[in-house]
DNA sequence: AGAGTGATGGGACTTGGTCTCATCACCGTA
DNA sequence: TACGGTGATGAGACCAAGTCCCATCACTCT
């Protein structure tokens, strides 16, 4: 019998997104969450930077994305080398799976201006990370920022086209066919 | 004679900035600034938000931008009046007087998390209101998304080689040659 | 058996931020 | 001149976020 409970750290992910959804962000203090999850509040900031932090703990978009880019094809474009990345989050990230979790998360980020502060620090992170991605397949520094702030902007707009509707496509496929819009636009600046 | 000293908030705004340059930015309370600006704590938070916003208050950004969009011309491109807005900017908010000032801020705000992070927000928000600019031109919402995201980071660009060395060109100039720059990158895509 | 390890509990403490009530110089009007 | 209204401020109670330190305790290794 293990010493104590595991997951930790999901149990807690776990019951702040219950706690949120029930009384909101506002209404749910750290203490309320350690205690939903049978932890102390001390043991909560051992796991989670702040309170903030719990919903985005996992930030599993930056990993596949640099991993894709980084061994795409040496002949790929930027944007090439991107969309191999959306696939990859096609595949391990956006399942359809963790569709509904994901919508949930995304309905509470988008209700309180301190999550969407996070997210917006999240965003800028991301974009900085897919640039030196690129960067370092040789292409100049002004491209690369470019192509990175055009992959993010088409990986939003995906985001948000696979998580409304019914849409039961393929994350990948969206977010391809997203990129390939924005792209058309590029084209007509 | 006046019932109180004039320009409390501003007075708040050179005790931040004073005392987050002598301490750094978290050996410094809120109860610091305002005891510096000659006022109580309860005043400072009438005046800012949270003690995040006393280094971003003005926020000066924003209004000329999406004025001078507006008001170009119909036929004019959007990044043509995305140029317009920087010729703006640099009469009106990156003028030679403030240049010292603006670089003693950007060094805390890059030097702090907190800041960084609220500095991510205001350029989502930045980039929104450009967005919605470009869009009210009658451009297709995803040509306007893009090149608001190219505006914006152009506009990063032109900052930090106007901020850069003894670099006495006026911010407009530099500006436009940043975003020609982008333009010429874009096309590379 | 005994020392070490590592995640946890618990609680004191600082600070950010909210809220409420009192103050008090000025202004308009009678 | 008197007097009530106004608006920015002062003061301080209060709550929650986040830090810090020390104790605990089941398990492991020697």
């Amino acid at each position: 019998m293990a010493r104590w409970e595991p997951n930790a750290s999901q149990r807690l992910a776990d019951a702040a997104l219950e706690l949120f959804a029930e009384r909101g962000y506002e209404n749910t203090t750290v203490l309320d969450i350690a205690k939903r999850a049978g932890l102390a509040k001390s043991t909560f900031f051992r796991h989670f930077q702040d309170k903030r932090e719990v919903l985005f703990g996992e930030d599993a978009l930056v990993e596949p994305l640099v991993t894709a880019i980084t061994s795409a094809p040496t002949g790929a474009t930027p944007l090439e080398a991107m969309a191999s990345g959306f696939d990859a989050l096609g595949r391990d990230v956006f399942t359809p799976d963790r569709r509904a979790f994901t919508v949930r998360r995304r309905a509470l980020i988008d209700a309180h201006p301190d999550l969407r502060e996070r997210e917006a620090l999240k965003t800028m992170n991301l974009t900085a990370a897919l640039t030196t991605a690129v960067e370092r397949r040789g292409t100049p520094a002004l491209l690369a920022g470019v192509s990175a702030q055009l992959g993010t902007l088409a990986l939003k707009a995906a985001y948000e086209r696979w998580s409304d509707l019914g849409n039961t496509d393929d994350f990948g496929d969206i977010a391809r066919q997203t990129l390939s819009e924005v792209q058309a636009a590029v084209s007509a600046v």
